[in-house]
DNA sequence: ATGAGTGCAAAGGCTTTGCATTAGG
DNA sequence: CCTAATGCAAAGCCTTTGCACTCAT
């Protein structure tokens, strides 16, 4: 509801429930309570979420939330987060969430988001652009996380 | 034994075998026919492999080639890749291969390095040390991924 | 001889899938 | 009504572990 304009290319929070909507029309599939409660839960977090995190905080079932997710991250709205740990993280796309990057906790496990500079980003962007391209590689995009220790583990 | 020295901050390929006896003794470990054949393997790939990979390479086992990347990871002389399909890779570490990056097939899961200018490695590695510091992350070092499609997908 | 390493098979643990039931259009 | 979604339980699949055997010191 508020406190999201500080998303760089990010929708209002506003159209968030909007935007999936859409997004989940496009491919056939419904806006159901069980999805608006993951993309809910998912929005206020701010960080990509473990499955265990999800279901404490949606009491879904524990199939049912990893069906949704895929269904959410076909339609283009989540997206599959690896840590250090063993569990998959999701959160929401760039195209809400805008631009950024992770951490993670190399003892924990936590993911947090981190942004970088825009300048930096680009010169970054069009570099990895060249050398892949040089290898014969096409570049989609780029994954870039810092990993260390976090706040609580240090 | 030829062509290794390109790489930034690598010992000489004829002395990998050395370095890694030296890192296995260093905690009690001992450098096996086995452990030297994933050495060897992944010294050849010059990218990261798969179980499925090394174990044809080597003939080995699938429990000792676990166990095996296991110890030689705890030697610091290899690490765990992630890409984007199931499976684990391994590569030998950056002490070894000097310090490089991933791209990642998001189709076929293949992964192979490469490498960007040290300005901007520089450049990067300053700003992401700055933004991770700000929110309390303690960073050990930075992973960047490109991931598009490889020359055999497209 | 003696402890580490090896390989086979079984178990673990995250994720996916089968199936009967429920709910939304 | 009728298809999609849900939840429980079971199965899958990568990875780890138990255990008996072998090898090197």
């Amino acid at each position: 509801m508020s406190g999201g304009s500080h998303h760089h290319g990010s929708v209002d929070v506003a159209d968030i429930a909007h935007h999936v909507a859409t997004q989940l029309t496009a491919i056939g599939q419904r806006f159901t309570s069980n999805r608006r409660a993951i993309v809910t839960t998912l929005t206020a977090a701010q960080r990509p979420l473990s499955i265990p995190e999800i279901l404490e905080d949606t009491g879904l079932a524990q199939s049912s939330a990893y069906r949704n997710l895929t269904v959410l991250e076909n339609a283009g709205v989540v997206v599959r987060v690896t840590s250090t740990d063993e569990w998959a993280r999701f959160e929401l796309s760039e195209d809400i969430t805008g631009h950024h990057h992770h951490m993670v906790c190399h003892s924990c496990g936590f993911v947090d988001d981190v942004r970088i500079p825009d300048e930096i980003e680009h010169e970054l962007d069009a570099a990895l652009a060249r050398v892949a391209a040089k290898a014969g590689f096409q570049m989609a995009h780029h994954r870039l996380d810092v990993v260390g220790v976090c706040k609580s583990c240090r």
